[in-house]
DNA sequence: TTGTTATTGATTATTTTTGAACAAATTAAA
DNA sequence: TTTAATTTGTTCAAAAATAATCAATAACAA
């Protein structure tokens, strides 16, 4: 048996009870334990299930059946570990601009305790956070559907007007060539995230770094610290540049 | 039993009881106490709940936004037939204020077609229009939970910015004296939309009509029309003040 | 054929998870 | 207040799961 017929298999067997563990998977594919996890892994590399100790379990069984929820299963597990990173960074008092990327909002599940104020531009955002202990600021303007999201000269205004003490934001591109993105409208939010807060964290899976699509539009300078899970490697030149990494690896 | 499985049990008991023991919890869960210690501390940290002496309490006792949903139910028939009567009002091309307010959130399902624009501080008019054809523009500044809506200087700046051919209002109140509110907050707010529309539509059943609650925020001038469901009898002293009604009965 | 590559399984070392024992901290009671 | 009972954090050890390395096999192309 192949790995597509084996994959297909694991998933509908996970749709079915909701888990599998690795010594029965490889009990009934006849395959070796360590064939079952690897075939687990890779799976996971592509968010189609949730690794845990000794199996998987679904990605997610218990979260609301909104569809940002779904775009933001790709990678969860590895944006969740960023996201943990991240939530740690925050204290108590303090004031996060957070933007409308799809892993930024996932660090929503972790500060709905905090005692913080939370600026966004992400309807998502503000739909997870709006019945717990975080105060929140919606920026106005023009409402994109596509990127469910304010946008706009009337959201660079509104956020002029304030000042956050740590920005969470995400890009489409880092290098040691600067800050890179899909369009000229989220890349100046993301400029008036970075340039509105004291210190600016970008939260990025290894599958953006090194990469430069389509507009450069800032410098590394923007930024003061980067949260991936990309190795040492690849983040040489963006460290020599004086941003600090921290490393989120599983 | 691997920790998603026993963090799924955990956050429902917790959802059930409000809180969970260590003691109860180790023993129904198959685990020790320190296991069961450990699986609370981190559930904590990321926030999915309080941890206290021997047990963990929920994290929120706020509700859940269903209550919005109730809200709207409450006489959803006469609601919906004033409404319907509202949507008439509107043409393709026109950019429309719609507030915060429950009968106000009935207009939406009978725009979703219409070519135009909507400029709103309702987080439930937001999410209801997020995928229709209208053009939403949204009202940025602090975020009431309760209301589930924005509010605050920086909502008034915001809407004195736009012009709309028409808003469509609630208020908690209104005779021959005037508009009347509940609070301050949605006084002001009331009274921007109206100041910044070239006409304003009053949508209110008969339960608010002759009822003056609180606060007096504004004179009966600052609206042109009046669409309900109340007989004729209780509004001639508004009428005769120069305010349109449109009837709404079924 | 031959060499290359991908897949799989076995072995070993490492990591993670779990529970027990005990000291420190917290709460409740006297 | 002091004392007793709980609860907790810490350290350690055992067990389970995993990652890493290497060898065997199968699939494939030149």
């Amino acid at each position: 048996m192949n790995f597509p017929k084996r994959k297909q298999k694991i998933l509908n067997k996970l749709d079915e009870y909701g888990e599998v563990d690795v010594k029965q998977l490889a009990d009934e594919l006849q395959i070796s334990e360590i064939t079952a996890r690897r075939d687990l892994n890779q799976l996971a590399a592509d968010g189609l299930l949730y690794r845990t100790h000794g199996g998987a379990a679904k990605v997610n069984p218990f979260e609301k059946p909104h569809d940002f929820a779904n775009k933001t299963a790709q990678n969860a597990a590895v944006k969740d570990e960023i996201c943990r990173v991240a939530a740690r960074q925050i204290n108590d008092g303090d004031v996060i601009f957070m933007d409308c990327g799809s892993t930024v909002f996932r660090l929503c599940q972790f500060i709905k305790n905090k005692k913080i104020k939370v600026i966004t531009n992400s309807l998502p955002v503000i739909y997870e956070l709006q019945n717990c202990a975080v105060s929140l600021n919606v920026i106005g303007g023009e409402f994109d559907k596509e990127r469910q999201a304010v946008h706009g000269r009337m959201a660079i205004e509104h956020i002029a007007k304030y000042r956050a003490s740590k920005a969470f934001l995400g890009v489409d591109g880092v290098s040691e060539n600067g800050l890179f993105a899909h369009s000229e409208k989220e890349a100046s939010i993301t400029t008036a995230f970075a340039t509105n807060s004291a210190y600016t964290y970008l939260l990025c899976d290894a599958s953006k770094i090194g990469k430069e699509p389509y507009l450069r539009f800032g410098d590394l300078s923007l930024v003061n610290a980067i949260i991936t899970d990309a190795d040492k490697g690849k983040l040489m030149g963006i460290e020599e540049r004086g941003v600090v990494i921290l490393n989120a690896k599983k």
